[in-house]
DNA sequence: AATAAATATGACAGCGCTGTCATATTTATT
DNA sequence: AATAAATATGACAGCGCTGTCATATTTATT
């Protein structure tokens, strides 16, 4: 195995300047003329120089790695985030440290800390649910680490956090049922330690209130984001005297979950009742019917989390004043009253 | 931001032994005295140290970085072998680099090699279908970094490749159709391009050939893995006029391609057309009816992958001569004759 | 108990960079 | 053209480890 690297003493050599000259270029610190630059970088080319990042960390230079800090079992929402976040990273020569909590039995915070110290984090991207730990984010924050939230429960627009009109698309997808003649509709609501999902609740009583349609209390039942639990919440619902005819699921598994109950009840969808879900994930088009739902710029998203994440550690301002878009994907769920 | 971490020189004063000491202690090098060791284990305890990964793979200790490379458009296999990758890996202190080949527009095999260098990687993972890819092969072979290879194309048992029992269960599979009472059984293939599912089509022709009933070439379809392509092949059944009565598909995706176009037809599965998949992915309990299929041990496959590979590298011998065995979901997809 | 062999420990250089500070060179100012 | 100010460049130490090799200590052998 040939493990000769070039070293950043034989690029200056070739380019017949100091290491330091060389570094700086790498870097690109100013203060170096043009001409300087341009012989180094010639060199730098003809050499195929790679700089050592281990090197680089421990003489003191910037540490490129963050961290992508998960803890939720939607292997297809992760992956898309992750595409998002590595894609850019990648581009940025910034290494990820992918971090699955799901093996973790000890105390969250505790972990955390000790794999920042591990590792040299220089910061992190959560996504939910743990972007609303209250005592994670108190612990990272007192680290001094820059970290970027992926879909925060809180309404507050902080600069470090990647939000989507999640409410905006479930007010719109609740309209969209209402204007199909439908009156009494039924919400699944998300996970209560997942608060983004509360803003999915916000959206169905604000489109509830605007069309003046009047919400039933019993309609509102309370899921825990897995197909197991949307059919539990299905069976409740064929238990029921006065039934909805529509049922706004806050994810596709638990939509999934209602439309099995239903259809084994013997029911059919959309006839007997409409149904819509959230996130698009795959299973939403192979469904029969297949499933109106609203699909988020996951990729987008952990695209935008990285660049805001890496604009902090590198000290440049980086605003993305608009909100990556979620839209709805209207498909064969949902009938006319 | 307090960055001030604790540092060898610190544990060996603590300790009372020189720097090398406790850096013997640390890579479990023989030659310490019991005692010394202790001492030195108190220290590092009392001090909460952490070794700085930069200064020791700069100093010439081993590096600890493998990377797991894909090129799958299925996130859910993706991230179970990823799972038990990390877990592991996470476990042996050894960091890993993701890195999704989708990105990708030039050359795979220049770009992994840009990969190695700029990472100094020093063991790399490969998945399905860049498992197979020859010129890959080669060239990482030509590196002589070490690799293992999960679910390769090729037979021969290769002690740095991870495969299951895809074959067995295939035909297993077939076999247990086929003792439902049918005969006319068509296979839809998985991509060409991705060798290990010709083990799926050779359990079919196997099952088949054991049970004396004659294979239809106007029966066995190719298929491209995905959900499209599923449904192509299931309208091309659609048009036929000597119809199979059950089909098995090499993967879910196409299984539920399948079945949509059926259902889309105006059939009814498993009644008039029985359906198998295969790879359990969440959406084959979701659909209606739930799918027949096969569960991979995907998990325990990327486990071994690491620990194959983490045990080439630490230069210590692995053998696990049993094979991570897949095994039958039996759901309601298919019917007896 | 003396000597040889085996084992444990430490001194020190060096891995490949970047930070600091000194110095050389260029440009601006008079 | 002489001088001051600004800019470009380099020398060298040091980041925190581990490899090499020398030396000290313990254990085995006679």
């Amino acid at each position: 195995m040939k493990d000769k690297h070039v070293t950043i003493a034989e690029v200056a050599k070739k380019a017949g300047v100091s290491t330091k000259t060389v570094s700086r270029v790498i870097n690109n610190e100013k203060g170096v003329r043009e001409n300087t630059a341009k012989k180094v970088k010639e060199a730098i080319e003809s050499l195929d120089y790679k700089p050592n990042v281990f090197a680089q960390s421990l003489a003191g230079g910037r540490t490129r790695i963050i961290g992508l800090i998960y803890d939720n079992p939607n292997p297809v929402y992760i992956s898309q985030i992750m595409d998002g976040v590595l894609n850019y990273c990648h581009k940025m020569e910034y290494a990820v440290i992918i971090h699955p909590c799901k093996f973790e039995k000890r105390d969250l915070t505790s972990v955390m800390q000790g794999l920042i110290e591990k590792t040299r984090l220089k910061g992190m991207i959560l996504t939910p649910p743990l972007s609303d730990s209250k005592e994670l984010l108190r612990m990272v924050s007192n680290t001094g680490m820059p970290f970027t939230l992926i879909s925060p429960g809180s309404d507050k627009i902080r600069s470090d956090s990647i939000i989507t009109n999640d409410y905006e698309s479930s007010k719109e997808m609740v309209g969209h049922i209402i204007s199909k003649g439908h009156k009494k509709i039924a919400l699944i609501k998300g996970h209560p330690g997942h608060k983004a999902l509360k803003r999915r609740t916000q959206g169905y009583l604000d489109a509830m209130k605007d069309a003046k349609v009047k919400v039933n209390n019993n309609h509102i039942f309370q899921g825990y984001n897995s197909f197991e639990s949307g059919m539990d919440c299905g069976r409740e619902i064929m238990k029921m005297k006065n039934k909805p005819s529509a049922i706004f699921a806050a994810n596709d598994e638990m939509a999934s979950g209602v439309m099995k109950v239903i259809i084994d009840s013997g029911y059919e969808v959309p006839k007997d009742f409409s149904i819509a879900g959230f996130d698009d994930t795959p299973v939403s088009q192979m469904l029969n019917p297949p499933l109106s739902t609203i699909r988020q710029p996951l990729e987008k998203m952990g695209e935008l989390a990285a660049k805001k994440l890496i604009a902090q550690l590198e000290g440049f301002d980086f605003f993305e004043n608009q909100k990556p878009q979620s839209k709805l994907i209207i498909r064969d769920s949902i009938s006319n009253i």
